[in-house]
DNA sequence: CGTTTTTGACCAGCGC
DNA sequence: GCGCTGGTCAAAAACG
């Protein structure tokens, strides 16, 4: 177990290190320099024959014992599996080092690429440009070009080096488009202080043709920068009921509303979040609780948790804005999530030119496309793809902002033609859209999001300490993590690369799915990686996942590299999450179940 | 003692 | 204008 954790840190620090990565020293004590015999060099024992001959001979002249023999025959075994282990974690992490390599390399051609066309056209910011090809100077100018969608600074390196294991020449223009889309989707974070830089260099860009990434970075940074929306939606119609303004104002509250079952107060988004007030919702006698971020102190994202009226056991989470700082990893497969959520959401409204289509008619569309991977069922109304979103005219001041929803509670048929009614059922004003992730046969949601709370959030040891088996969310964690295994196992089968080019087709041809495909395997595995710790795992299973993840970073589907993000959950705790559970619910509901009846 | 939660008060938007 | 509702504030309480 240690050998792998320390592995895992060295992994982990190696991958983290950037540039550092091809000068690590670790390669031949790999792991093992503290758990061999500290009294002899490491070299001592290097050679086996020379252990193995030498050891009788100590044992016969020494005369010792038969039990002190089997020790010694079981120490030996030991040490034999210890060196076989050792090399297989050398050649894990050799893989490794060679994938990063590859997509370091790709990574600076394609920046070398771009360079002239950033020399021109914002000469300012180069103004002492060097041609240097350190991360340093190649990462600044990326991070202001790209949509925030909750990734942390160390996550680009981990991207960059897992995306390259899916390298195939044949793909390669291909990727090198994707790589770029992935870095304005998931490689951008908030440099602290850097806000009013982003929005200087994105500003100028302002226009309808930009890009739908690009619409909702601006839309998302302008929602952070003026969280009361109130404000901004009374300025906007009282300054001449401008349109634009309006309609930016309507699309600066995007919000993504979450529907997952959870029987903790509050699903566990890998963020740290405040409550600062409840209320009791009309229709609904469960307490509706609000919250704002607490990462960074003036994050303006909030997130609204109430239970469903109609059944208890879901838990609606409805985020807005965005973050503006780097988010625990933990954190990004939600963030990543809503945020392609809401950049779905956000490209209906800046395309739909219609009127409202009530909820439940948008919803009922047939399921456009639905992929089965190994029972995890993304699917997406058909509404989603072809229109996906459809707003009132921006000037009309009945809907406030638009909200997607995100059900996670289950897909079934038969669910599918009561999920959009159950959505809003009290406020159908709203405009609602549903996107679905489930498995196909229960209900699959990220054990971190379920993870209702913990005890000060952070794990002892790093890995997460409490009873994760007890969110119920359908499917037993060990299910989940052996469908995934099963998943990574037959990855390489033939039947699986129809499923996989059908994916892939999908994945780049639509930025918002690959985002929420990205985000929500992600999630899956964070699932495992947040099961880890749980006590009871063996060095086995250990193993077995870091394997599952290697496989995950020669995937021909991760090829923009968010996806990826999902191998940082296995060297990281989950984050807080407080919250609290109020006295006087149950005297509220009753309460307020007097008052309608 | 600092941080977080609770909870009543307050404000703004909206419908009548 | 009034009442309802959603959302936020802020002082007090609770917590670690």
């Amino acid at each position: 177990m240690k050998r792998v954790e320390q592995m895992e840190g060295r992994l982990d620090a190696s991958t983290t290190s950037g540039s550092e990565f091809q000068e690590d020293k670790s390669d031949g004590s790999f792991g093992h320099d503290q758990e061999l015999p500290r009294g002899g060099s490491r070299g001592q024992f290097d050679d086996e024959a020379n252990w193995k001959s030498s050891s009788p001979n100590l044992i016969k002249s020494s005369g010792i014992n038969r039990k002190e023999e089997k020790e010694l025959e079981s120490a030996k075994a030991e040490m034999t599996e210890v060196r076989e282990e050792n090399a297989r974690l050398k050649t894990m992490l050799q893989k490794i080092k060679d994938d990063y390599r590859s997509l370091h390399m790709r990574f600076i051609d394609m920046i070398q690429q771009q360079e002239p066309k950033n020399n021109s056209s914002s000469s300012s910011n180069n103004k002492n440009n060097k041609p240097s090809l350190s991360r340093e100077n190649i990462e600044e100018p990326e991070s202001f070009v790209s949509l925030r969608l909750g990734t942390s600074p160390s996550e680009p390196k981990r991207d960059d080096h897992n995306t390259t294991s899916s390298s195939s020449k044949t793909r390669e223009d291909s990727e090198h488009l994707q790589l770029k889309e992935s870095l304005k989707l998931g490689l951008a974070y908030n440099l602290e202080g850097s806000k009013s830089d982003c929005m200087d260099v994105m500003a100028p860009d302002r226009s309808p043709e930009n890009s739908v990434e690009e619409i909702i970075t601006k839309d998302e940074e302008a929602a952070g920068e003026t969280w009361p929306p109130s404000k901004v939606l009374k300025t906007a119609r009282s300054s001449g009921g401008e349109e634009e303004i309006s309609q930016q104002a309507s699309v600066k509250r995007a919000r993504v509303s979450v529907r997952a079952r959870c029987d903790t107060p509050t699903m566990n988004d890998g963020c740290q979040w405040r409550k600062y007030g409840q209320k009791i919702a009309k229709g609904n006698p469960c307490p509706r609780a609000y919250y704002r971020c607490t990462v960074a102190a003036a994050c303006p994202v909030r997130k609204q948790v109430q239970r469903c009226a109609e059944d208890m056991s879901i838990l609606i989470t409805t985020y807005e804005g965005t973050h503006n700082h780097p988010l625990p990893v933990a954190a990004t497969a939600m963030a990543s999530t809503t945020s392609a959520a809401a950049s779905m959401l956000i490209s209906g409204s800046s395309t739909s030119q219609s009127g409202l289509i009530p909820p439940p008619a948008a919803a009922s569309g047939a399921t456009l496309m639905t992929n089965n991977l190994h029972g995890l069922n993304f699917s997406l109304s058909e509404n989603s793809r072809a229109r996906p979103f459809h707003f009132p005219n921006s000037s009309s001041s009945a809907l406030p902002f638009p909200t997607i929803t995100l059900d996670l509670t289950s897909n079934t048929p038969s669910h599918h033609s009561n999920l959009f009614s159950s959505v809003f059922p009290q406020s159908p004003k709203y405009p609602s859209n549903s996107l679905s992730f489930s498995t196909d046969q229960s209900n699959m949601v990220p054990t971190i999001w379920g993870n209702g709370y913990m005890k000060n959030g952070y794990m002892k040891n790093g890995y997460n300490s409490t009873n994760i088996g007890s969110v119920n969310f359908g499917r037993s964690h060990s299910q989940l993590l052996d469908q995934f295994n099963n998943y990574q196992k037959s990855s390489q089968a033939s039947s699986q690369q129809v499923l996989t080019e059908t994916l892939t087709k999908a994945i780049t041809s639509d930025p918002s799915f690959r985002s929420v495909i990205a985000a929500a395997i992600s999630s899956l595995a964070a699932e495992g990686g947040g099961n880890q710790g749980g006590g009871g795992e063996s060095m086995g299973q250990k193993l077995k996942w870091g394997e599952a993840m290697q496989a995950v970073s020669s995937n021909p589907l991760a090829p923009n590299g968010k996806l990826i993000c999902a191998t940082n959950y296995l060297n990281h705790q989950q984050p807080p999450l407080p919250f609290s559970v109020s006295k006087n619910n149950s005297k509220e509901a009753a309460a307020s179940r007097d008052q309608m009846n």
